[in-house]
DNA sequence: AATTCCAGCAACCGCCCCCTA
DNA sequence: TTAGGGGGCGGTTGCTGGAAT
């Protein structure tokens, strides 16, 4: 079910391209007048030669207040690297959970950050892609199938290792699974749960994999520990964590505001803690929506 | 200095889902 | 029950500016 026709399309004239900052005033004033919705209507009542659905996007992901502008932080990547892993290409979920950024944006992040950091390409293999581009009319279909080749094969290298081991457990989750001994990981290797009105939260990068060895634990949580989400066993709701008494939030990792702690306890061997860097206090996190805080 | 390459990003396209008449 | 419109989503394209050659 295709309607092009109820959004607009080229033989109602429609302007395509960049939007104008005039463009982009009548719009703003528009739905800051009406409020979103009936986008179709925009375009003649706001006095616009654009499509509806050319305005619902300019206004989604440019002019709605509140959108943050600049680079992506650690924690916010930290966030949609986790959240990729559980859910995949939904952008516009994992948008929800990034106050301030568009599933565009997060979508244009990740193809250039993530996908492109897979299919690295080595000097040798710029050079070899130059030498083929070098004279174009030279361009034979045996080079660049050399270079292709080039390519994958140092891709078998970057694929399962990162420069920093910054996303091995989305990178290695397949080599999780061949693990033999199964245990919820959530269950016991993090003490972090406090109990908020009802609501726990827990910490949630190893949401990606439900379970994972005890006998690998070590040396997954020496190359991943990082996290920045919580989630609230009642709701379900996946929220960024923030310190109780600072309200410092961010990763879970060393050098990050949290910082991992072993804890000496017999019962748990494996089990580990989290302070917060800035107030070294120890464990207590609380919603960083409702700021209920925990009793300490 | 000129050319080519490439990352980043805005915008478009086509498909799908939901709601309503 | 169903067709059509409105809106949303994910994939893709194309432009731009800076880096590399």
């Amino acid at each position: 079910m295709v309607q092009m026709g109820s959004w607009g399309n080229m033989e109602q004239g429609w302007r395509k391209g960049p939007w104008t900052p005039e463009e982009d005033k009548l719009l703003f004033q528009y739905v800051s007048q009406n409020g979103e919705g009936r986008w179709s209507s925009v375009s003649s009542c706001a006095g616009l030669k654009r499509s509806g659905k050319s305005c619902r996007l300019r206004w989604v992901n440019y002019l709605r207040p509140g959108l943050k502008k600049g680079n992506i932080t650690p924690q916010e990547e930290g966030i949609i690297i986790e959240l990729h892993a559980l859910w995949g290409n939904k952008w516009s979920t994992i948008a929800r959970y990034l106050p301030g950024r568009t599933d565009n944006e997060i979508k244009n992040y990740w193809r250039t950050h993530f996908k492109k950091r897979k299919a690295t390409t080595t000097p040798e293999i710029k050079q070899e892609k130059r030498k083929i581009a070098k004279p174009a009319e030279e361009k034979e279909e045996t080079s660049l199938q050399e270079a292709e080749a080039i390519e994958k094969n140092s891709n078998k290298e970057t694929e399962l290792v990162d420069e920093n081991n910054q996303f091995l457990p989305m990178i290695r989750q397949d080599s999780i699974s061949f693990w033999s001994e199964f245990i919820p990981v959530d269950s016991y290797l993090w003490n972090l749960e406090e109990q908020i009105n009802g609501c726990s939260y827990g910490v949630g990068t190893l949401l990606l994999s439900a379970t994972i060895s005890a006998t690998k634990i070590d040396s997954f949580i020496s190359s991943s520990q990082r996290s920045s989400l919580g989630m609230c066993k009642r709701c379900g709701d996946l929220k960024m964590i923030a310190c109780s008494r600072c309200r410092g939030s961010g990763l879970i990792e060393e050098g990050g505001p949290f910082n991992l702690i072993p804890i000496v306890d017999e019962s748990k061997p494996k089990s580990r803690s989290s302070s917060c860097a800035n107030c070294q206090s120890k464990g207590h996190f609380s919603c960083p929506e409702c700021s209920k805080l925990p009793q300490i």
